[in-house]
DNA sequence: CATGAATGAGTTTTCATTCAT
DNA sequence: TATGAATGAAAACTCATTCAT
């Protein structure tokens, strides 16, 4: 029961430890993270860690799940409903720049995540309105049989597009990347769009079917 | 003079290691790694491991190092001399995608290197007679100018070129994904590179010069 | 708060780690003693010793400190107040050699703490009344002036008693020595307080004064 | 047969083996001392080390012995024959701190053999035309049947006299003890001599019988 | 529930000693 | 005989996890 309605308290201890995991985790890495430093800088004892989140393990997996709750939440607030395919695409790869440049440690975290439990978030499952990849590959569908985009495979497309994005995160959020990341994911999407776009030719036979 | 030209003993022994220590840390992730497994596998003592590379993070960042020199060996024997820059672009995603295929251990260390110790490779800087990013960028200018590619910032090119490869193989690899790493280079390799044509408006612009 | 006034619990347990400490450090060496014995021993993990006591080091020193400060109260209690200075002089040097012979260990840790830190106790320093050097020799000059003592340079004095005591106390506790140390300082003492007492001339000539 | 008239090539390196020895484990402590920083600074590996000298111990127990026989050596060369007895004491006295003043680091070796093995080099043991303390306290009592000093048990005496040098070049040697080691032993011997007189009432007596 | 002292398994690293060349 | 690469036993130290208060 009290599973299902924590109680605020509790709930805002866990909050509280989450944003101090997610710091030191980002800071230190998953392997060289000491959970005492975490205790000491929530102001909470190490004990009451362990009876949150069971283990170290499980402490870093929900710092994780929270940032990718977090950057769900901002896509899905920044993308508006009902655009076009192109605009949409576009808005997408420009709110997960967004979302990493704001929050730069998460971009830590997804590293360790990949590095220390083999998991990867592929923002293709954060975008708006999918919850799983098919849906997105559905929408990508929508937009070839529209004319938007020119004949192409949806699921080369929608890996094409996911790994762009982790790639210029990555390395667009490396202490001493020079320029912004909002930046190199902008230019980056604008090649890569381009390669989508039916070309003259293709366009005007499109329409004149 | 012995340590200019080390004995070919000691470079066996050398070798032999690395490659021991490139499949441990490649299985079980840098910090997870117990030097004594890798002293064992390779069946020499713990402490020549130590003798020839000081302490566990050097092992690493030498296998590390191994794993980008065979690389850029890799690439530079298969992609030919002097082709068009299309085609030339092409080789190197292509090279690099066989060389992850073929050695998907050096995926791990490469993203072990990032979580561990914030350093990334630059695919960039492998590439075919480039030994910096310079070279490369100096390479695509001089594709735009000869009409293969459109009027573009070589600059979002180059990082736009590395940041898929680089997202590529991280995804690619990952236990799990189905398909081969190859097909996916490709398939995203050639989204990207129709983005950097010229469209037939601008290559008739060009070709009219 | 709880730094000011340590847990009673606490106290204990360093009071116990302390105490074992001392007679591995005294049996072993510094050098020669795992900290496993010390744990063992005491019927405490290892982690506690260092919870305590940070490392090694800190925990050898944090041991001769233990000695010393047994040592000063030792002397403290044993020398009378304001006897004569000859006197005086003579419980000091019975009650060091006193303290010695009840815990030989304690000269051990002396000689490891010289040996390994190049540190010294100087026995001097830890003498009735006195806290500093000043004070030991501030009170031989009153002892001269009452002409208790002959006219000598009390620096000299002091260094000569010191390593007098210094020099007793090490080679009279040393496995094999027969004879108790009391008896060997006892006897030393009684040669070097002859060679500061006023000669029978001397004294009436300090008594016609 | 080669123990017996070693070449004159094995005794030079034998030597500068030893030499570097004692500068090494002065410097570092027995224990801290790396046997291979011995080999680097002689210029010889560290196999010929051990042929030599068989372990780090003995090393360490002949580096010792050599100390102990230059020292020997040294004040028999000082120490003029058939002297008063008053006058050998203090030319043994000041021969023993003169050599320790010449080198520091044999205090070292000494404390560290006390520290580490537990054997101690009684002073007394190395002085003029006395192998063992027998010879020495035969002397003294010589001196007193000539009362040259007061009647006292010899015994006492040498050991009083040996622990007074002993601490003294101790506590002299301390890096940071300002003020000349001679100068230290000179004014402590003084004092202890003046111990030892007779007194004018006990020579006028003695005299008369 | 919260706490933080206690624990000991697990890892890195060192270095005396050996021995093949 | 001299060498120095190889070895592995030994020890310091850490830190995730537990549990009595």
């Amino acid at each position: 029961m009290s599973k299902i309605t924590p109680s605020p308290r509790t709930e805002k201890k866990r909050r509280l430890i989450l944003e101090t995991a997610l710091k030191v985790f980002a800071r230190e890495g998953f392997a060289e993270t000491d959970v005492q430093v975490i205790a000491d800088l929530a102001k909470v004892g190490k004990g009451t860690i362990y009876r949150h989140f069971g283990n170290k393990r499980e402490l870093f997996l929900a710092t994780a799940r929270h940032c990718v709750e977090q950057l769900g939440e901002f896509i899905r607030e920044q993308v508006k409903e009902d655009p076009s395919a192109v605009k949409m695409l576009r808005e997408v790869a420009l709110s997960y720049a967004r979302y990493y440049e704001l929050h730069p440690e998460a971009v830590e975290i997804m590293i360790q995540e990949r590095a220390s439990f083999r998991e990867q978030v592929y923002p293709t499952h954060l975008m708006y309105r999918a919850e799983t990849r098919a849906d997105f590959e559905a929408f990508l569908s929508d937009a070839i049989r529209r004319g938007e985009l020119r004949e192409i495979d949806v699921a080369d497309v929608t890996n094409a597009f996911a790994d762009l994005l982790y790639g210029s995160v990555v390395s667009g959020c490396l202490e001493g990347s020079k320029g912004s990341l909002l930046h190199r994911v902008n230019r980056a999407f604008e090649i890569f769009l381009n390669g989508l776009l039916p070309s003259p030719r293709d366009q005007s036979a499109t329409k004149s079917q």
